[in-house]
DNA sequence: ACCTGAACACCGTTCAAGT
DNA sequence: ACCTGAACACCGTTCAAGT
């Protein structure tokens, strides 16, 4: 009775510059940067290459659009509060958000445009230091230390094969296999990456705590000494 | 009277793996990553892109090859000294080489190879540790922020385009120009970037410096509180 | 042993042409 | 207004052929 009446193919639902977006984050987040060309992305919109270019500009503005998409999913830290809990809140989400996009880590930084979620979150960040007590110089101090860290801790992370523990243990110890030759010139390499790393593993999780703690205390330190 | 007798095309010193490298970093460094190819690394070279494979296996061995000479150009730290002097120095150098070769950034982490420069790096770095007298937990703990914190830092100022304060200072003038329309949706980005940043600059050697302290006394407070 | 020409399977992007 | 085919100027890499 009632089958398809028009024409066949899955009845396109058209292009847009958001569709074309998410699909292109989709395609990232699935098989890496490097899969993401236009022609790929056009295929998986059931397109052509060059229809793409009716909603982007060109390749760097996919990418601006993508990024601001994934600032977009950071949660920003609120002014007034207990600061420290509102930095590691906003430090976890985008350490969350970079772990869901691994193709992001490269693609944030340094960009000539910026999204307006991308200033949503730092203004945010600065409200929140601001309102803490810090003085303006120490709030950029506070914000760049931050989030060097913050980004530095994910580029670590996002090109490493081993994302668990245990992975990373017997990474490791495939590692101290490999290099067996070599050994001998590395003997703190041996001590704790092969007697504890490649026993105890790695937890992302406790590392970047950890890290991010030594930071907020110590700036918690600064902020009381005046 | 004694001109050249030989073939006149500038008597090409033959290629080696060596050459073909430290000509792959001279270009990079000139040019951005996305420059090195193998067709104009040839060219460079005074040779067709294939003969290169007779010396590197591939691109990603090329990329290899080049990241371990710049893991080679950072100074290593001394076991037994001054602790935070000698991290200061080597993440110091580390920023150093980073800045001569900002291609680096994005490739030196996370590389399924390691060459014997970064083993020596992080062997030494592990060492200095170990020495100050960091149980082995800390010292990876230790480790991981401070190579976080230094890899972050690298990221974020090596694709931003102004390097010098006054070029920050200008850059920021013109960023709150150009957003001007949206402005009082952020009003701590105009406070401390608009107010500060725009007129003072931002100075990265100062910038680093006071993060990594930040880093370094409070690890220096873990390690004396037990 | 080392170098090369031609070729293959890709890229991003432009442009004129279709609907 | 949106989509497409053909084309351009590139990529990395393989392979058979030259010296």
């Amino acid at each position: 009775m009632a089958v398809e009446t028009q024409e066949n193919p899955p009845k396109r639902t058209p292009l847009s510059r958001a569709r074309v977006l998410r699909a292109a984050i989709a395609l990232a987040d699935a098989r890496g940067a490097e899969e993401l060309t236009m022609r790929k992305l056009a295929k998986e919109l059931g397109v052509e290459a060059m229809s793409l270019y009716n909603h982007v500009a060109n390749k760097t503005d996919l990418l601006d659009g993508m990024v601001d998409i994934v600032f977009g999913e950071i949660e920003a830290p609120a002014a007034g509060g207990d600061w420290k809990a509102e930095l590691s809140k906003r430090a976890a989400s985008t350490r969350e958000a970079l772990n869901r996009h691994r193709w992001a880590i490269g693609e944030m930084e340094g960009r000539t445009t910026h999204g307006p979620n991308n200033l949503h979150i730092h203004n945010a960040v600065l409200g929140c230091l601001r309102a803490a007590g810090f003085s303006i110089e120490m709030t950029v101090h506070a914000m760049s230390v931050q989030d060097a860290y913050i980004y530095g801790f994910a580029l670590q992370q996002s090109d490493m094969s081993s994302q668990t523990p245990e992975d990373f243990a017997a990474e490791a110890q495939r590692q101290m296999v490999d290099y067996a030759e070599a050994l001998s010139d590395y003997p703190h390499l041996v001590e704790v990456v092969g007697g504890h790393v490649a026993k105890a593993g790695y937890d992302y999780d406790n590392e970047f705590t950890f890290g991010l703690d030594v930071i907020l205390d110590r700036l918690e330190q600064l902020l009381s000494q005046r």
